[in-house]
DNA sequence: CACAAAAATGATAATGGATATCAATTTAAA
DNA sequence: TTTAAATTGATATCCATTATCATTTTTGTG
């Protein structure tokens, strides 16, 4: 049972990358959010711990994350890259409030279940998966 | 029962906007694409029928095709927005590998109906969806 | 501890797709 | 014909992300 820092240590090793403070800060301030960060966000409280950290380094990080499978991206709010954990989450699609943009996480197994019959059907080996519903939330509908 | 032409005649006529030749041109060029089409192969074609119209009134008018129902902007190739036709066309998700960029165009019934269950769940009302599994396919895998 | 090679960083320039602007043109309706 | 509104194309602008590059940091080796 490994924890997130392990995951990216153990990443950047067999990679011959490098494990730096700025990393660590940027992955830190990343699990530190619940649900869905844009990197807007992100950038302003890794500021607030280390002002040094370019956004470029930021962008660069977010990007070895996905790589590794601590994080994945995620809806696109406001035209914003956004980023979720995943690592130690349960899977789940996302339902999006096209007039509030609110999001709601659920899952289906079933769903789940009949993806993995159509990679088999076309002969493809499943990878990962993206599901978004759209549709109008309770609040909004009034 | 009406064409693609009708379709986006009568919803201009509603929205109060007019039925231009440009936007003729441009719904044509793109009906006769099948699958999905980027706004650059979409670009080319419509110069080759008519030179003198511009990139602006193209993203112009595939927002209102969009917006009419007569397109969805389907999955991001090479950062570029691709659309494809969405009225006459029997509803279908998408397998997509991740290696060579294949599409594979698929449905289930199940799936659409569990989607259906999840909104009724949340209390939210269904627009659409989108669905992509991404994975890598037969001939990649050798 | 040097010392060298490789990797990482941050500032900033560049990229590129999409949208906004605006003067000129076209359209619809009276 | 006349007028107001809509449309167009050229082009400027926006803005998120990536590329560049000089400098700094890290790692490994003697
Ligand atoms: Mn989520
Ligand atoms: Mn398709
Ligand atoms: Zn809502
Ligand atoms: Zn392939």
């Amino acid at each position: 049972m490994f924890d997130e820092i392990e995951i990216l240590k153990s990443f950047l090793r067999e990679s011959k990358l490098r494990f730096t403070p700025q990393r660590q800060t940027i992955l830190e301030v990343f699990l530190s959010h619940e649900g869905h960060v844009e990197v807007e966000d992100l950038f302003l409280n890794i500021q607030k711990i280390d002002p040094s950290i370019g956004i470029a380094t930021v962008y660069r990080t977010m990007n070895l994350l996905v790589e590794c499978g601590l994080a994945r991206d995620s809806v696109l709010l406001k035209g914003q890259q956004s980023f979720e954990k995943l690592y130690h989450q349960s899977h789940h699609d996302h339902l999006i409030c096209t007039q509030c943009e609110k999001i709601v996480e659920f899952e289906h197994p079933l769903i789940e279940k009949y993806q993995l019959e159509i990679c088999h059907t076309y002969g493809f080996t499943l990878n990962h998966h993206k599901m978004e519903i759209y549709g109008i939330c309770l609040d909004c509908q009034k």
